[in-house]
DNA sequence: CTATTTCAAGACCGATTGGTTCATATATCC
DNA sequence: GGATATATGAACCAATCGGTCTTGAAATAG
């Protein structure tokens, strides 16, 4: 029988900090600033680390980004995960969802952006890395939304000639364009009313 | 009687490039790169100026751009109004309008995205002037899309329940939307088939 | 001709960029 | 204690940033 592997304990001084928190601080940096606005001490300021601890950690500013990236990536999709949950009313699983939009849309969150978004347009076509994680990401989202407008078919919920997959489509972009517009016009009540009037094509 | 004012003719050598060819080819590179990720080095080149006389023609970098974008705008704008032009069938004309969209969002033209969106995901919310250009484009954009809407709908081509207002801003945002997702997935037919689906959404 | 202006090319500027290295202190295990 | 590993912060690096200035040639007007 094999020996069971004994655990080897690290000998030397443990890492005083948490490397994901510290993670979660540089994507607030690059989600305020985009990736090239922001300087290392930028991050190391949020991070609160040295410019040693910050590189030994996580390599460089790119790999550190694509870290961050990946967080808001899996956060957003939770949400999401969540807010469409199989075992919710589809069309309440989406007026929830589109709601978080208005929601992340509004006053000085509107005015931050979307760190997908920023990016997409500052660094897609530029970095292999991030064009894989943005274009998976919109797969993803499209396909979410594909599945409660589905379910909501099914059930009888949706009006003449409405194709989920289609539908999805449209509200993935139109959310994402809620994002642009919203940075200098980020108005919840116009929002919420855009919303809810797209949402009514598509509704019985 | 006032004497009138002789001619007064510049008395060195006459400026040999044209500033507005200058203007759109430094649009060029800060539409395929970005504000920040443009160097000067760049902007020489594609302009073909030394830096003397770049600097002594636009003051600065953050100058030059802002004539690029509002070139860029210009152009937007000269573009929809004919797209949108009131002597047009209104649906035909919102139909060459998206058509224009899914254009420019296929292939290379999508991949090389949009220097308003990029602009206003970069710049917005750090740079007055540049909100100011940004807010007020959309305010435009939506205003010509809203009144091909009304016309459309004095018409009766619109479906029950239209808004045209509203119906504006939905597709605002969501042509926004496409120029974000297309940087990564430009695909012309799902482009058109997403544009035509949301159009019908729309007209009887 | 002279005076004037613009041109390109490049030297030059200080500041900042992302990134490395090193000395020293500290915290853990054995 | 000794060995090991990580922390910090500053020193240091070459490269690049946006921007200025100078030089000398070229093109115009009077």
């Amino acid at each position: 029988m094999r020996r069971a592997a004994p655990v080897q304990l690290p000998r030397g001084r443990p890492r005083s900090f948490d490397t994901e928190a510290a993670v979660e601080r540089a994507m607030n940096v690059f989600w305020s600033r985009g990736y090239h606005a922001t300087a290392l001490p930028d991050l190391l300021r949020a991070t609160k680390l040295s410019r040693g601890s910050l590189y030994a950690a996580f390599g460089d500013k790119h790999s550190l980004f694509l870290r961050a990236l990946d967080r808001y990536i899996a956060i957003a999709l939770t949400r999401m995960d969540t807010e469409l949950d199989h075992r919710r009313e589809p069309v309440e699983g989406l007026r929830a969802y589109l709601a978080g939009y208005v929601d992340r849309n509004s006053g000085a969150n509107g005015r931050r952006g979307c760190l997908l978004v920023a990016t997409a347009m500052e660094l897609a076509g530029r970095d292999v890395e991030v064009d894989r994680r943005i274009g998976n990401f919109f797969k993803a989202m499209e396909a979410r939304v594909a599945g409660a407008f589905s379910r909501a078919k099914a059930a009888g919920q949706l009006a003449d000639g409405v194709e989920p997959s289609s539908a999805a489509r449209i509200l993935v972009c139109f959310v994402e364009g809620l994002r642009v517009v919203g940075k200098t016009a980020p108005t919840r009540i116009i929002s919420q009313a855009t919303v809810d009037a797209l949402l009514d094509r598509f509704i019985r």
